[in-house]
DNA sequence: ACAATATATGAGCAATCGTTCATATGAACA
DNA sequence: TGTTCATATGAACGATTGCTCATATATTGT
């Protein structure tokens, strides 16, 4: 059952019973992994700010663009990374493409995040 | 007020309305910039796996790697990752260093992102 | 003081990321 | 059909990241 437990680990201070207990416990590998990814899609902070800009209102490629003082290339490509984690949707009308936000956990998370971020004890960088 | 409008982005279908306000609705840059950090520390999976063994118990450094099965090395560079985000805690006793979660926000911000994750709409990539 | 053990850290390297630049696609209108 | 405008995309680049390996630090027991 735990025949890899000193595979790459060879230190004696291993708690065997915690150790059994915690592996068992842990979400599979695949939850973990996608867990991630959604992470990493907010671990930037181009993608926050266009996160938190469509927060306020639905917007076309160009006005996120201005909004945050960018080039359209570098914000439709950051779309196109928003897009692939299902993050946002879009709609076309004519030459404009409309983008907003297509899932209700977000705002959630973002509202624990600010929180966090936000705390009187932060200690600051 | 609105001077810089078309300083980066030149194309013409700039709505200035719908700019101006979401503008003028975004949290400040220093906020949106840490919110990004945090995820960043998120965003990756060993500090995710480590994260959620820690959900379930105080651990050790080598009890931490066995769970992983990963080397004490890589594990301690996380865990200093995290520490310097203010994400876990820690207490010596003896020779042995266990770290726990610091923050009540991570929870929450991961409940959401496993629901997230998991709903059944999800398409597999 | 010395050896053993648990953890931390610095350098180095391969891999990934976010932007820019040039260009392609797609829609509207002459 | 050709031109214009809004958006998308591919290549290339510099920067950052996460691991490994070697070694340093800190604590305990002899």
């Amino acid at each position: 059952m735990n025949e890899q437990k000193a595979e790459r680990c060879e230190i004696e201070c291993i708690h065997s019973e915690i150790v059994d207990n915690v592996k068992s416990k842990l979400p599979n590998e695949e939850i973990l992994y996608d867990v991630a990814e959604l992470f990493k899609v907010f671990g930037d902070s181009t993608r926050v700010r266009i996160i938190c800009a469509l927060f306020e209102d639905e917007m076309c490629v160009c006005d996120i663009a201005a909004v945050l003082n960018m080039t359209q290339s570098a914000i439709s490509h950051q779309l196109r990374v928003l897009k692939q984690a299902r993050l946002v949707k879009y709609r076309r009308e004519g030459k404009t493409v409309f983008y907003s936000l297509s899932d209700a956990h977000i705002k959630n998370i973002f509202n624990q995040a600010f929180e966090h971020s936000t705390e009187d004890t932060k200690i600051k960088r």
